[in-house]
DNA sequence: CTGTTAGCGCCTTCAC
DNA sequence: GTGAAGGCGCTAACAG
């Protein structure tokens, strides 16, 4: 055990308010009060405070003060992957709309797993979040169990689902699919594919084939062409292996629609490699509008959500719902739809 | 006096430990534990504290948790970019690493913004967080002194600083640069141009940067054929905007080096459109071996990092680290070189 | 504007 | 294997 200084009661540990105020010649009330924003103090006394923090290298110990205040200023976003930039830009939004009220965001990201998301959930939640934000609508038995008991403002985004638990940001995937479909339709393509992953693990992913099997079957368009394989997210390179295999498998195709851009962008990248043209021999379309589509040659033809705007309408409400929990109030249940928008582009 | 009143039931909050214990007719220190992995209960009493717990709807609280056993269980990771599969990677690899001992990792990002780092770093001290793992060896002077008070293990990563702060495990961007311009020299192109952001927002980009005007100078290769612009980490579309004006520039360039592969691939698709051979007219060459990059047509040459061993190193370090501080001792600071690996493909 | 008192909910420590 | 006492560091609620 390493000698100490004798001069201090505690061994090396990191200084505390009560120290700080030591310092400074003021009680440990002022302290805090001087490191909050809104609180009133002479200048004098926060002068020696701050003075004081500095010396000390005093840090403030939220856990504490979380303990105290019953307020842990945080909110907890689980989202499916870090690197998409459909969520990131979600996240984006949360942040902005919720920084400015001194809320802070933790991620965590499910992998697409619902099972990993109820383990999310309930780690999160031993944290004491203020609020929280989940991707989807659907989710285990106990994740909603443990999301509503936690007496906390819940928004489920990217999703309409048929019994929220809370509040929902979201839009119908099934639906933005199915104008896809009958865009490509209306363009004058009548078989059309659609490639996607093998598990529903990617809920998303699974309402959307839902939506490209039923605007088929409304159209009266030749059905079941589709190809599912991988764990989704069904990556780049897993949609170039199944463009071959629709082509394949279906040599009269003549269009391909991908569950997301990424996909389709493999799909298409394979085609060049093919000597496939696209859109002559094939047209492409993904979902999602990714930065790789719109730069892709030809560019590729897709379905844009607003994430960041999902981010910021989450953020938006959840800190009014926040607000009025601290005031001991409620929001009633909110649902928003977003719009959806279809992106006609080079590769269609 | 804690002595349970029963007519005293808080209403609106939830569960606390003491109302599980006494459902379960313990005392608080048994459930707490019945709760915990390597503790001595009696089976019998396991069972009805578990009981108890479901029917409350009981989620633990770590924050007092924290606060009194002075171990908040987590580490946070500070990475510029949530959507870059680079960074996701090595969060992933982190995460791996270090969950099995039950830590959680708290990713914050920063935007690639050395301010936004510093005050990500305060908050996140102010959660006391076990261990931080900061991306690059740039900080402000205060994020420094911050970091080095903070009393907990620090790792840098995805570079080499000259004066770390406490670990690293990293590797030189300007070696890894200075090595792709020496290959492509290698396969005979002597007119080679750079594409980067503008400023040294992005420090391993500059550093990337630097590496390629070295190479070109021991080269004895034309020099100051840089194009920079756009705020970093530039896109693929500002990298298809960058590679016009270096041909426009420098019309007998024969190769083109982007800072990463997702400006390589936007240099790439404009090549297309344009009619542009690649690599008969120019070839291109990018930086972190993205998804991207493999699978574009034709594929991108590339720098390899692992980035995915970058986080599992940082995690068994960061863990070795904890569990020595846990035990009141120290791991002197280490230095881990990881290595890159160059990728020839068919863009050059 | 500032100080005092009394916990927040859990875990450490020590006794049984 | 279990319980009682005490305190972690901070802040709410009241004084003054």
């Amino acid at each position: 055990m390493p000698a100490d200084d004798p001069a201090s009661k505690r061994p090396r540990s990191q200084p505390t308010m009560a120290d700080v105020a030591e310092k400074a010649g003021v009680s440990a009330m002022t302290v805090s009060r001087a490191l909050k924003k809104g609180a009133s103090i002479s200048e004098e006394a926060r002068r020696r405070i701050l003075a004081a923090v500095d010396e000390l290298g005093y840090v403030l110990d939220q856990t504490a003060g979380t303990l105290s205040s019953k307020r842990s200023g945080f909110v907890a976003a689980l989202i499916p992957s870090i690197n998409n930039s459909n969520f990131s830009d979600t996240a984006r939004g949360l942040t902005e709309a919720i920084e400015a009220s001194g809320l802070q965001l933790l991620l965590g990201y499910t992998d697409y797993v619902v099972e990993k998301e109820e383990r999310l959930i309930a780690s999160m939640l031993q944290r004491r979040p203020e609020g929280i934000v989940v991707t989807g609508g659907r989710h285990t038995e106990r994740a909603r169990r443990l999301l509503a008991a936690a007496a906390i403002p819940v928004i489920e985004t990217w999703d309409l689902p048929a019994e929220p638990i809370d509040h929902v940001v979201g839009f119908s995937n099934a639906a933005a699919m199915r104008a896809l479909v009958h865009h490509l339709h209306g363009r004058g393509y009548r078989r059309i594919g659609f490639i996607g992953g093998t598990s529903n693990r990617d809920t998303r992913g699974e309402d959307r084939r839902q939506g490209y099997v039923q605007a088929v079957e409304e159209l009266g368009l030749p059905h079941g062409r589709t190809i599912s394989f991988g764990q989704p997210p069904i990556s780049m390179e897993q949609g170039a292996e199944a463009i071959v295999r629709l082509v394949s498998q279906w040599p009269d195709i003549d269009a391909a629609i991908c569950v997301s851009d990424l996909s389709a962008f493999g799909a298409l990248m394979e085609c060049h490699r093919r000597g496939w043209a696209v859109p002559g021999r094939i047209a492409i379309a993904g979902f999602g509008d990714f930065e790789v589509g719109r730069c892709a040659f030809p560019r590729i033809t897709t379905v844009a959500v607003d994430a960041e705007a999902i981010g910021r309408s989450a953020g938006d409400l959840l800190l009014r719902a926040i607000e009025a929990a601290r005031r001991g109030a409620a929001v009633p249940p909110e649902r928003q739809v977003m719009p959806f928008r279809l992106i006609q582009r080079e590769s269609s």
